[in-house]
DNA sequence: ATGCGTGCAAATAGTTTGCAGCGAG
DNA sequence: CTCGCTGCAAACTATTTGCACGCAT
């Protein structure tokens, strides 16, 4: 496979971008196509550099972030937000089940407030 | 609205089936048409008594859980297991966020193991 | 008689795929 | 020349909606 200058565009993009963007603000964000845009995604999963955050009721988000973390999705705006793993304490409390990892993902406010009152 | 046998029969598959299912496997569990497992099945949601809980990649699972409680995701089935509030401590270690809720998705294995490799 | 639940079929949204063309190595 | 990225259009899956019928009040 090879980086072309598109892809590098969205992995830039999706790097750059703070809120987890949807495959429709990459494609209104980055030039080319839509199939470009989903093709590249899936790429990037297979290569487990981007992650698929599906979203209740709407379309799925895209997180660049390589390693485990958790998020805050604000209710608000609908943006995800990361959290570094050392931000969060997560403890199971039972010991009859194998769990290989945890994730959490708060519900509140944007850091700081958000401005839009929708989808961003 | 009123509780007709049919959603009374959603409702009670949905409470009865410990695994989060499927508005398919709803269908095929219940007599009726697939709109009207969906029809109910957002019914219930607006009045708040389940919740759906996107999947990445395929089918949403609905979760007849009142209250706030957290989930244990068979790596190997898929099926999505309930674990109470008070099995699992999280702690955001910020004061700078304003957070209402907290929901932790935990990967692992069915309790007790599962038989099916396979969506059940 | 009215209202609402139901089911069919059609519509929609999001995503995937087939295929032809083109540009880079 | 070849390989594979790209983009269009068509296919597909999951879900929603429009509409007509029928039962229960």
């Amino acid at each position: 496979m090879v980086l072309t200058a598109r892809r590098r565009a969205i992995v830039e993009y999706l790097a750059q971008a703070e809120h987890h963007p949807t495959a429709a603000q990459v494609h209104e964000a980055v030039p080319g196509s839509l199939s470009t845009v989903y093709n590249t995604l899936s790429l990037l999963q297979e290569l487990g550099v981007v992650e698929e955050i599906p979203q209740p009721g709407g379309e799925s988000r895209f997180d660049p972030n390589t390693g485990p973390h958790h998020h805050l999705r604000c209710v608000r705006c609908g943006r995800l937000h990361d959290l570094p793993l050392e931000s969060v304490r997560v403890e199971l409390l039972r010991d009859d089940l194998s769990v290989r990892s945890a994730r959490v993902t708060f519900e509140g406010a944007c850091p700081g407030g958000c401005g839009e009152l929708v989808e961003a």
